[in-house]
Order: structure tokens, then C-alpha cells, then sequence
DNA sequence: ATGTCGGCATGAAGATCCTCATTATAGAAG
DNA sequence: CTTCTATAATGAGGATCTTCATGCCGACAT
């Protein structure tokens, strides 16, 4: 899952992505609206964590052109003031959530997951697709009640098929979504073929059935 | 783990019951001293935070009705006013600890589970594993007849470890446990490695084995 | 002064990831 | 049907990143 963090403070910028890896999310960092406005242009992010407060203006005017686009899903506001003006004021232009500094990084970290959840999953924390369950919350996959051993991509991965059951998705698609850093161009795209194999053969190990089909030229398609 | 909530800001309570459960504490809330009474008669907590301004009376005045039944063990204090009189008049009705608002959610943890540590060791004073005793009223620790000189930091490292022998913990908890934890944030668990190194160097340099096993990326595990 | 504590630097150990070379397969063309 | 080419699968190994161990030192309190 990736992460958008618009927010000037490096020392706060720099636990936020530590705790925020730990917690296997992807992050990128845009210090000011600008790098911000380019970032989300040119991808789609899972989430986003907008601090009003930003050098080069206000966070809320950002969100207010994020509105116009309709790119607010997954918006969770950031704000050292506890202004009541500012978090209505955020909520009115389709923030998803609001959060007050200083924060706990742990619910920073629920915040995320829900609006994720929310987003991705209809708010569900559970989710179920024949012998194959997916803890969200606590980022664990089981068959058949056996917990798998996932990595990080490999569970990106798999969550990626699965929120895109039954549709056709390009590799260079998964690449992005894999990918931690913001490269446009992929000048190789072998490393997907890796993940996949390793994530079919940790399925189909563990007594499920292998979902994830090739669809020659085109991608991959998990059928469900 | 269960912990009752006695507390009538709505507000805090949503807080403290998300922050509880992602440590895995089960909650339950009682919004007025009757709601409170009726639960408490019915079921037995680890811990009960206790409100002391509420709705439909003065929490003192539960605490002093839970002393005649002697059930004030496990009870922490809560207040608003930071008065002298509603403290000692509190832990003199017999309750284990003391918490004045507006107060950190982390805190409040740290304050529970050590509320918890000490119940649960309470009917003991001797504990032995093995070659190594702890007195836990002299919080003196023995290996072979042989007291160890270990520092506090220390002493509740290994008291946290043998509580949860066989299981693994995680260095947040360990960090938690062992910080006074006004920190927000662990922006540095490093501090954790000295004292597990210090600690097993005493263990074993007095010729104890080496239970403080690390679990790569999980934490810690003490093995008995 | 002394002991305790926590941060930092270094290096080892471990896990993950990606590249590459090779083999297998699908679809197109002859 | 056979051949050819593009695409995909697989296995091996090294590069990279994370986590952990250890020693050292300054800060702080007793």
C-alpha cells in the first residue's frame, strides 16, 4: 500500500516513515504543495496524509483543487491547530479523517488502515475469498487456517489481485503498485515474475488453489 | 487481558478503547457508577480505571463500596483535578495507582499493565525458574544462591521477560515497559539492545543460561 | 564521584529483493 | 503440423536493506 505524506517537519516526516515501513507501507514525501500537486498527477495513492500547514500554502487549499478532481478518497488531514474551523473546514472537502499533533504513531497507523479499509474493502477487516482469508488489520493471509509466510511484496501483491478480482491487471501496473520509489519507467519488469511465482507457490503450498492465471501479452488475473 | 472503563466523556473513552485494543486489551465501559456496579459484581477485571467525577456520583464513593467487598485491587484512579485529598484519599481506599487528566494514552497503558504485573504476581513473593529465584518484594534477584546486582532498568526487563516466559514479546512493549513513557513516540529503541545486553551478560556471567532469546524481527523471547 | 541510562557507530547476521541465465509455453506465421 | 518469436516460469546468486549485537561515550541523577 502506498503512502502520499505532504508535510514539511523532516524530524516528524522521518518517524512517520520508519513506523510507517515497519508497518509495511510504501512511502513517498512531498515537503510542500508543489512536489505534492506533481506526486499525485502522476499516481494514484492509497492514501495521503495532508498537513495544513505547508510552506508554500495551505494544505486545505490543496485539498480544495483534490476536490475538484475528485481525488480527496483517502485524504486523512494533519493539523497542529485543534481548530474546530480547520477539521470541518477538511471534512467538508471529502477528507476522509482528521488527526490532531501531536499524534501517537499508533493511531496514525489505525487511522490509515481504516480509511484503507474503508476505501479498498467496504470497512471490512476480514475478508474471505473461498479457502483463502485475509486478515487487514494485522496483514496476515490464511488457508484453510494456516497462516502464511508472507513478504512485504508479497502480500502487496496479493492484496493487489485480490481488490482487483477477476479483471485483467497490466504488470507494468503491478510494478508501480510494487515499486517503493516514484520511477515513470520500469526499464525491466522481471522482478515481478519473482513475486508472482514466489506468491503462487506459497499458495498452492500451503493447500490452495492457484488463482493467480497469466493472460499472455496482456497481464495477470486472479479468478476468484 | 480485560479492562473496565468507568468514564463518562464519550470522547476520551472512544480514544482509550481504540488505543487498548491495539494492545490487546479487551474493553468494556461503564458510563455511570450503576452501569459499573452492575458489571463488576458480574465479572471479574484485570483492571478498572475508575472516573472520579461521573454522572450519577463520586467515583471515590464506588471505591469505598468495591473496599467493603474487597475488590479494590487492580483499580487505577482517574481525576480531572489534580487535588492532593482525592489522591491519598483514593490509594488509601485501596486503590493501585493514580492518573491525572489530560494524560497520555501510553501512559495510561504503561500504568495498567504495571497494575497487572503486580496482581499477578501478588500471590507470590518467592518466584523460581530454574537456577534463578526472584524475591519480588526485595526485587532481588538470585542465580544459584548468588544475588545479582542489576539495575532497575534491569530487574524489569527480566521481571517483564519471566511474566511473559515463552512468549514473544516486541521491542515496542519492551520500550513501553521499561520507559516512564512520557515519550509520544519511540523515535529510538536502541536503548533496549544495552539493557538486554547487560542484562544477559549478568545472567550468564553469574552462570546462568542464557534464556533471552531474539526472534528476528519479532522481538524476544525468554525460554523456561 | 559513581552508577545508570540512552544514543551512536560499527559490524555481523538475516531476510528480502532483484537481476540474470535458462527453460517452458503461447500464439503467430509459414 | 512445424517453426519461430514473444512472453512467461523457474532457479540460482548476489546486491541491498533490515535487524541485532557489542562497545563506547556523554548526559544526568544520586
Amino acid at each position: 500500500m502506498k503512502i502520499l505524506i505532504i508535510e514539511d517537519q523532516q524530524e516528524l516526516v522521518k518517524n512517520m516513515v520508519r513506523y510507517l515501513n515497519t508497518e509495511s507501507y510504501l512511502c513517498e514525501v512531498a515537503p510542500d504543495c508543489e512536489t505534492a500537486r506533481r506526486k499525485i498527477e502522476s499516481f494514484e495513492y492509497d492514501c495521503i496524509l495532508l498537513d495544513v500547514t505547508l510552506p508554500d500554502g495551505n494544505g486545505l487549499t490543496l485539498l480544495n483543487e483534490l476536490k475538484k478532481d475528485n481525488k480527496t478518497d483517502g485524504v486523512i488531514i494533519i493539523s497542529a491547530k485543534n481548530s474546530i474551523y480547520d477539521r470541518i473546514e477538511g471534512l467538508n472537502l471529502g477528507a476522509d479523517d482528521y488527526l490532531v499533533k501531536p499524534f501517537h504513531l499508533s493511531e496514525l497507523n489505525a487511522r490509515i488502515s481504516a480509511v484503507i479499509r474503508r476505501r479498498k474493502f467496504s470497512g471490512q477487516k476480514l475478508m474471505t475469498l473461498n479457502e483463502l482469508t485475509i486478515d487487514l488489520p494485522g496483514k496476515v493471509v490464511f488457508i484453510y487456517k494456516k497462516k502464511l509466510d508472507l513478504t512485504r511484496k508479497e502480500y502487496d501483491l496479493l492484496l493487489f489481485f485480490v481488490s482487483n478480482k477477476n479483471k485483467v491487471v497490466s504488470k507494468n501496473s503491478i510494478a508501480e503498485h510494487l515499486s517503493g520509489s516514484d520511477m515513470d519507467v520500469f526499464d525491466n519488469l522481471d522482478f515481478i515474475y519473482t513475486h508472482i511465482k514466489n506468491l503462487k507457490r506459497k499458495l498452492t503450498q500451503a493447500g490452495g488453489s492457484d488463482n493467480i492465471k497469466s493472460v499472455y501479452g496482456m497481464g495477470y488475473k486472479f479468478e476468484v
